[in-house]
DNA sequence: CTGAAAGCGCTTACAG
DNA sequence: CTGAAAGCGCTTACAG
């Protein structure tokens, strides 16, 4: 059906080898030569089969993109992340597979190895905030090619780009406070989501520092959906003694919170300041556009991914961490408290 | 390095194929040899090539989604279709691969092909909402397994699965007009994707049908973005003779719609009606919650990828086409117009 | 600059 | 049920 190399060869009278060295571009082969070939590969409408030039380099083509949480696939998290990581990718040949590996557990970890041990890929990204944190502790036994995106991991070995969640939420923190509050709830996410834990401990220890009682500064905890917030949101807004403010720890859920001031007929910033963190594309266009905290997603996979790339070129294992600094972006959502 | 299937026949001294049908589980061996061979293949950690198996096999195991639209990714829209794809890709031994293939012009058709030629993927799924017209009326000269989820294709020959986007609207548009809205605007998308033709022809031939006045039915075109609706509404509603509903030909720009109407201190529905096309997961919890055209997105690229499956299986080209229902779900954002 | 040989690690097809 | 041979379509490594 399709050509092979071998019918190239055969047509234009050169080795197979020849022809390898002109389609690789690896290796040096005379202009007459190289001009006979590809006469030839455009009349017998030769490509290669990657899959036989993969097999014989020993590796897959494929980079790994694993996800460990099922609704990140549909969030506009994921995709400024693989904005990221198809920047990087753009100009070489490695091509991108998805792999669901919700786990859960330290076993699960064999698992992921696996797709490196059957080829299936040759290097993997690691998709962390909705990771669960100890299955990313289980990584540096793991041996294979891999980077971790979106949380700093601990363990010795284990590269990983993040970015400074712990600031972030910090930076919020002194904003509402600057603004005078003092009555401010935090919304977080499961703490087994990896990021989850950090950015409620940026509230705690803040509040802590301020010395701000417990009482006034409850912690609630949502899914990261914005159902989620908004539910947080009627709680939270009912309550004797409510906040005047509410930070929640992405912004899926601080819409959440929106839509259940609305409901309760509650003006924005005026009876509560809400702020978020992640900077959705739409954070700005909704109204009120939403105070949060910016952190650089799609740079964190391209640099994240090029790490990668670097250390499948070398076949020296990914290292080192890399943080990326969060900025506070401050709209409409927040102001004094009345 | 890691051990192959000859190491595991040398240790437990059978043939290289008896170890290749314990492996593979096609062809039939003793349970005495087969135990045999399991632990070897125990001791020495085996794990199979799949590289090695896919060339000796001739194909690439993976099933490619092509990617036309940059923003797909990180829609919701694009992580229930993903959901589907998985539902049918859980039990088999496909992998998935993501293709950004951007295209738009009638030779792009040849780098969609080479993804196939180059064996990088055995099938593709293409992802037609967000396609361009005329990049999908190239499909039957393509020659290789592929359907086309989200919108049905005419050209012959070519396999897709998609739900009526006419009669949705046209539903939607029953509903605004039997409550009694007579000044109907429509925010459609970019008449180059595919689907948004469509949309917008149900709507003008509705008005049509009810002659009603093209004066009181204006048709503003967006980007299927939030900021785009938004831009759409501050617009129509602030016009001389502004409607009494608006229907979005997607939930993302209803939401922009309802952000204006909220920026120009609107209410929904009393002020305007608001209906929106996707049914979004959002869409139920947001304040006013809002009434849109369901269209089974999950189901739809279950199917396809079914169809997909069944002709790699059989060998037999993807054929036929195949229309899902959808369903108007009636929520807060629409009702009498006062 | 060019080529013949061996090999990547499996599976298909044929025998027995 | 089991095995020896040939082959999938390339690339690596070595010669010349």
């Amino acid at each position: 059906m399709s050509s092979t190399m071998e019918d190239v060869a055969r047509e234009c009278g050169v080795s197979l080898m020849t022809v390898s060295r002109v389609i690789s571009g690896r290796g040096s082969v005379s202009a007459a030569t190289r001009d006979k070939v590809m006469r030839s590969v455009k009349r017998l409408d030769f490509q290669i089969n990657t899959v036989a030039s993969n097999l014989a380099r020993s590796r897959s083509g494929f980079i790994g993109i694993g996800i460990p949480f099922k609704g990140l696939i549909g969030s506009a998290y994921f995709g400024e992340l693989m904005d990221g990581v198809q920047a990087a990718l753009a100009s070489t040949e490695w091509e991108i597979a998805l792999f669901d590996i919700r786990a859960r557990t330290f076993e699960d970890g064999g698992r992921l190895q696996a797709l490196y041990r059957t080829r299936k890929v040759d290097g993997l990204l690691v998709v962390a905030p909705n990771a669960h944190e100890e299955f990313l502790a289980t990584f540096s036994t793991l041996r294979m090619p891999l980077v971790v995106i979106g949380k700093q991991v601990d363990t010795k070995g284990v590269c990983s780009v993040f970015c400074d969640d712990h600031r972030g939420i910090t930076m919020l923190c002194e904003h509402l406070h600057g603004l005078g509050h003092r009555r401010i709830a935090f919304v977080g996410g499961p703490l087994f989501f990896s990021v989850a834990q950090t950015r409620e401990r940026a509230f705690t220890d803040f509040c802590q520092r301020k010395r701000l009682p417990k009482s006034g500064t409850p912690v609630w905890r949502g899914d990261y959906s914005l159902k989620s917030g908004k539910e947080a949101g009627l709680a939270l807004l009912q309550a004797a003694d409510a906040p005047t403010a509410i930070i929640a720890a992405n912004d899926m859920m601080a819409y959440g919170l929106i839509e259940a001031a609305r409901k309760l007929g509650l003006d924005i910033p005026g009876d509560v300041s809400i702020g978020g963190f992640d900077d959705l594309p739409t954070a700005a266009d909704r109204v009120p556009s939403l105070t949060t905290v910016h952190q650089p997603v799609r740079e964190m996979a391209e640099r994240g991914t090029t790490l990668l790339l670097e250390a499948l070129d070398s076949g020296v294992a990914p290292k080192g961490t890399e943080t990326m600094d969060v900025s506070l972006v401050v709209r409409e959502s927040t102001a004094r408290p009345r």
